[in-house]
DNA sequence: TTGAAAGCGCTAACAG
DNA sequence: CTGTTAGCGCTTTCAA
């Protein structure tokens, strides 16, 4: 094993101290270039890279950023077999990189051993996609770093948070469809869960329903878990319980494409029979047949903000919550049909 | 800022001195149960958590494991609109979890910056996913610490890998479409690169076609880059170029969905006018209509097994090259029919 | 403008 | 069995 090249090395060879490598490293001070000039080609010619559990140690900085995302259980491994995931994390990645930053993926579990993992690694901050168990937030705020939340609404001050309006995205959503005629429109939705994403898009859904003076029909609501399989499965228990229903709003696009091959199983005809909208736009969405019509939201962006916001509150030590709102659009495709009444 | 709990608070604590505690952590040598049980009661209620960086800095050992992922193009973000990469994170990242492992995760430019990280951050190993150019592969020699490459021919001794036997796939593919009465089998691939995946796929092609004595025709080989769009597009040239196939192999389940789309679109049926089988088996399989058939390769288990093959070298420091080949099967789903010659 | 030196928290060799 | 101690590689005061 060769030895490592460490500061020492590079010092000698160039003929000054230690500090005076640390400063041109760091471009601290203001040194005379001749001086910055040696060392750079004598860091160079040795092929001297700083070594950052050192600087980690003596700054307990570390250019960690753990990221954190949701298990399909406690202890298990990570959902990803939800492609809004897969898009985050390419976004966040990029990011980091770009800002010398790395990024540590790891599940959680709602105990303390993600602080611990924080603490062991010196993490300079955490990025959590998702809602948790509000103990889980608590026990992070020990942490005493920067956290930024994506998609969850927990109001505690001490975090950051990226997010869309969840609820506007759920009223343009049934807005769209109703104005394309449809008055009997399902929700196909994950656990409605308080203040958490979902039941702000089932607000929004209310909202435009009272909009239009449309009477809300708790039999509307189907409730289960975000994923293909329920979606799969319902499309029959929304047949049965009504021949009225012409539509249909996901609250994710998993479960969108979920009904699609439900309902088409079924002999149901999307969107001639029955219109759908999604939520999120993950790219799989035009993998379907008919590829959806949804409500945009850019994920490749929100991971993007999410590491710059948080690296932003580390360097400048914010500790104001910061907050921001991604846009979200309509994405017309071929799902959604505008529906006329025969009788 | 609260002051970090160290070693020192546990040691005085627990009025021994840093070394026992120490060994308790680590539990080095054999000290009697009562020192052990109040070191760890006073670790306990002190919270403490060992730093990693200190660790790192006097072992040169990190937990850490790099995860390098293709990117779309150098410099630039994750390909993550390939659920396979999805997939076997997964498996990696859970695995690592499990044993006291951290993953970084990075995209890698074939120059020497990946090189560079590893030092930093004093990386305990690498997993490679995918194929590189060859530059990369030995600029990465000279960490010197353990890699396990992922899919890559690459022969180097230096490396393990875990792989599945490709040509015997493209075989088994071909032959089942074969089998079915297919004679005219046009072949649907990224780039044929020398020595990678998808040249071996395309041996076992050749292979099968052989032993079938169906004369191989370079008219029906279809080389394009592994993605969605490509297979969308292709569909109409395979038309175009001959009547007279009925089944297609996609080298990889990506194309073969955006070929399915791209046949729909075009007014064929599948797999009544033409017969489909993909490679990999990516989940999103499911989704597609009707579902992929395809040649099955447990995705999560390679992460696993990457992860823990890696985990292996790195403790037991083993020198000698260690290869993993796992199985693959065909699932049999709704796009390949028997064919029946009608004349 | 530069250097000497004191640690950061931990491990492990060595001494007792 | 347990404690003392010398670093690991780096940053950063403080002094020159």
């Amino acid at each position: 094993m060769k030895k490592r090249i460490t500061i020492k090395d590079v010092a000698r060879e160039a003929e000054v101290s230690i500090a005076t490598v640390s400063y041109v490293i760091n471009n601290k001070e203001s040194l005379p270039k001749e001086t910055i000039e040696k060392v750079n080609s004598v860091i160079k010619r040795l092929n001297y890279v700083p070594n950052l559990s050192a600087r980690s140690l003596v700054s307990s900085k570390s250019n960690l950023i753990g990221l954190v995302i949701p298990q399909t259980e406690s202890g298990n491994h990570l959902m990803f077999n939800n492609p809004f995931y897969s898009e985050f994390i390419s976004g966040a990645e990029y990011t980091a990189r770009l800002n010398g930053y790395h990024i540590i993926i790891s599940g959680a579990d709602a105990d303390e051993s993600y602080l611990e993992v924080c603490k062991k690694r010196n993490m300079d901050g955490i990025v959590i996609l998702g809602a948790y168990p509000e103990e889980f937030f608590s026990n992070l705020k020990k942490s005493n770093i920067p956290i930024v939340l994506v998609d969850s609404y927990c109001e505690d001050y001490y975090f950051h948070s990226i997010q869309i309006n969840d609820r506007y995205g759920g009223y343009i959503a049934t807005k769209y469809l109703i104005e394309k005629g449809h008055k009997h429109i399902a929700l196909v939705t994950g656990k409605i869960k308080k203040e958490g994403v979902t039941e702000k898009r089932y607000l929004g859904y209310r909202d435009a329903l009272k909009e239009f003076n449309i009477p809300f029909n708790q039999e509307y609501i189907f409730e289960g878990i975000v994923d293909y399989d329920y979606g799969l499965g319902i499309g029959g228990k929304i047949i049965d319980t009504s021949e009225e229903i012409t539509a249909i709003f996901a609250t994710a696009d998993i479960l969108a494409m979920g009904l699609i091959r439900g309902l088409k199983a079924l002999g149901k005809k999307i969107p001639e029979d029955i219109s759908i909208i999604g939520f999120d736009d993950v790219y799989t969405t035009k993998l379907v047949d008919p590829p959806l019509t949804t409500v945009k939201q850019n994920i490749f962006a929100k991971g993007e903000s999410a590491i710059k916001l948080l690296i932003k509150c580390v360097n400048k030590n914010l500790k104001s919550k910061q907050e921001i709102i991604l846009p979200i659009e309509i994405v017309e495709r071929e799902t959604v049909k505008l529906y006329k009444d025969e009788k």
